[in-house]
DNA sequence: ATGAAAGCGCTAACAG
DNA sequence: CTGTTAGCGCTTTCAT
């Protein structure tokens, strides 16, 4: 007669190992079970043990929902997504997700995804899912300068973790890459391939990259010495389209630029288009970096020079972090920047008699 | 002295309004109040609309896992990533899960993410969803042919909905877009141009809906009175390289194809990669048609010609199914199939001479 | 260091 | 039709 077994349900939950199962196979009571497998500090190391060997040998492992109803905590991670018009996360986003679940599931936690299409409504469902207890905290991609759901959840001592810097580092953990470092990479790349004119787009200035890339842009083109003229820098560019749109302006500019950065690949791509379609090549009249280049179209573009960044092993992070974070470990020491990798595809020097 | 308001938590649960607050309010019991909420039929009708009303005032919301405890329900979606070599569903993710999302929350549901790298893995993380209660049903990308998914949850008589077509429906609830259709459109519309052979390349046979397009093309051929080459298809292209790779056959062969249809915009990417290499401009020597027009690259590329979809609705309409499945609603006429919409880019005849 | 007992918010027999 | 009474699986005082 083992341990309540042999009992027929007709719930497909088909009867699941209970923390009775495990007291019972041991002689203990539910309660010294819930500790030790908590591990508190008032259970016997030996007794640790043997639960936590037992647990493992029974295959059991506590519904969260059932402690959730004490605790408030389900093991689960929040992420809500915002489809802007331009749904600027799109490509990047089934790599970021693996790397979320990954690390969710690393830990026995689970990760429950909403979606919003306006700020107001990122913050409905924070509430929402606050409210039903559908998630512990929330990992908040693209951080932005001034961050609606930072102050949200920050007021409502939520733990959130973010995908980008924040200014007030205050309860806040993050990962971020250093786009600024990728930016004044790309500056060095063409400038020692004697670009002198370089322009730059930059995204869109709500959120945090923007700053620091351009600070990284600029101080590229100081540390090798080239002037930077307003006229080769716009600001905000979001779509393919804005792109576009600011590629016609940089190359009709006085003397136009030899190289263009983006901070983005879709905004790269835009100027791709454009420039083709004003006749220039990519990689001989032109060059064109981009960051982010996890596009797939960037990639298939020729001699298009890209930044490549992990968002697995962002993911991955994240998720790390927001469970620390959960658990109530400090925040201190919870930041993470990460370099971007230089994708070389060929681009070259400015078209001869410059 | 309003109903145990008052009373102070440190939780962050901070005294969320139970049933027992809408019971005493109304000077009924918990469980009527509960067989009221949930429409039991033996309930006064007259109770039934004074608990609702009420539980509206008071913003009383049954906690999802108090009742999980006893129901076995969540009220959660769960949906399993793939992420196999080929990322084929990268770009469709963002919009899809926006539609999900939406569908599900709309009926109170949420949405539980996992992902998984091998067919292995996928089994085991519906395993572990399961066992641990993280979802009540599941939605199933990306029909396949033979699909374990669909072996295993039909064993397990949980519920789940395919984004796809299914041989054996038993069981089975979908949601598909009619890409038959779509190829047998994509020939029209060359054979109107006067195109005579016209090649097809295929996506991954593994999935359902390979067979569905394969058919579509020689249909299409067919009622146009075009001659089917064998040597103009090629099957099981997956990626990008598989595409530039199936190209590169297809315009060796006696005489070259002067359009190309693609099942999957992945592979046309390929296609007008390899094509523009050779030297071929799309829209004047060669035209190609690519299917799930959703990429942002494909977009970006001159005179290429797609089709649309809207994954959005997909994932409203999925999500929808699902959650009647899960409800225990008869699973017959819960099957959708939607038209794909043809976005013609410019296209043009064969070169001239032809 | 462990057990006994109470209770979380909800559902589900069983009475009446 | 509605109230009574048990639990569900787990955590958490409070004793011991």
């Amino acid at each position: 007669m083992t341990a309540g077994t042999t009992q027929l349900h007709k719930d497909r939950t088909a009867m699941r190992v209970t923390i009775s199962d495990v007291a019972d196979a041991l002689n203990l009571t539910k309660s010294t079970v819930s500790r030790a497998m908590n591990g508190y500090p008032d259970i016997a190391e030996a007794t640790q043990l043997r639960v936590k060997r037992m647990a493992q040998e029974m295959n059991y492992q506590p519904l969260s929902h059932a402690q959730a109803i004490k605790t408030g905590r389900t093991r689960s991670l929040g992420l809500v997504l915002q489809l802007s018009d331009h749904d600027a996360h799109r490509p990047f986003l089934a790599e970021f997700l693996a790397g979320l679940s990954e690390g969710a599931s690393i830990e026995g936690y689970t990760l429950t995804v909403a979606s919003a299409d306006s700020d107001q409504h990122v913050i409905e469902s924070f509430r929402a899912l606050l409210r039903d207890g559908k998630a512990d905290g929330f990992i908040l991609p693209r951080a932005m300068v001034d961050d609606p759901r930072v102050k949200l959840l920050r007021d409502a001592d939520v733990p959130f973790v973010l995908f980008g810097r924040q200014q007030n580092p205050e309860g806040c953990s993050w990962f971020d890459i250093r786009g600024e470092d990728a930016m004044r990479d790309a500056v060095h790349h063409l400038a020692a391939l004697d670009h002198q004119r370089i322009g730059f787009i930059n995204g869109g200035t709500r959120y945090a990259y923007a700053g620091l890339r351009l600070q990284g842009y600029l101080d590229g083109m100081a540390s090798d010495g080239l002037s930077v003229a307003s006229e080769l820098i716009v600001e905000d560019a979001l779509t393919m389209a804005d792109g576009a749109c600011a590629a016609k302006k940089l190359l009709d500019a006085k003397p136009p630029p030899t190289a263009i950065i983006c901070a983005t690949d879709q905004v790269a791509l835009g100027v791709y288009r454009a420039a083709t379609e004003r006749g220039q090549a990519i990689g001989r009249n032109l060059s064109v970096v981009g960051y982010d280049g996890i596009q797939e179209g960037a990639q298939a573009q020729p001699a298009l020079t890209t930044f490549s960044v992990d968002n697995r092993v962002a993911g991955v992070r994240l998720a790390t972090l927001l469970i620390r974070r959960i658990r109530g470990e400090p925040s201190e020491n919870l930041r993470e920047t990460a370099a971007a990798v230089f994708l070389d595809r060929g681009s070259t020097g400015p078209p001869m008699g410059e």
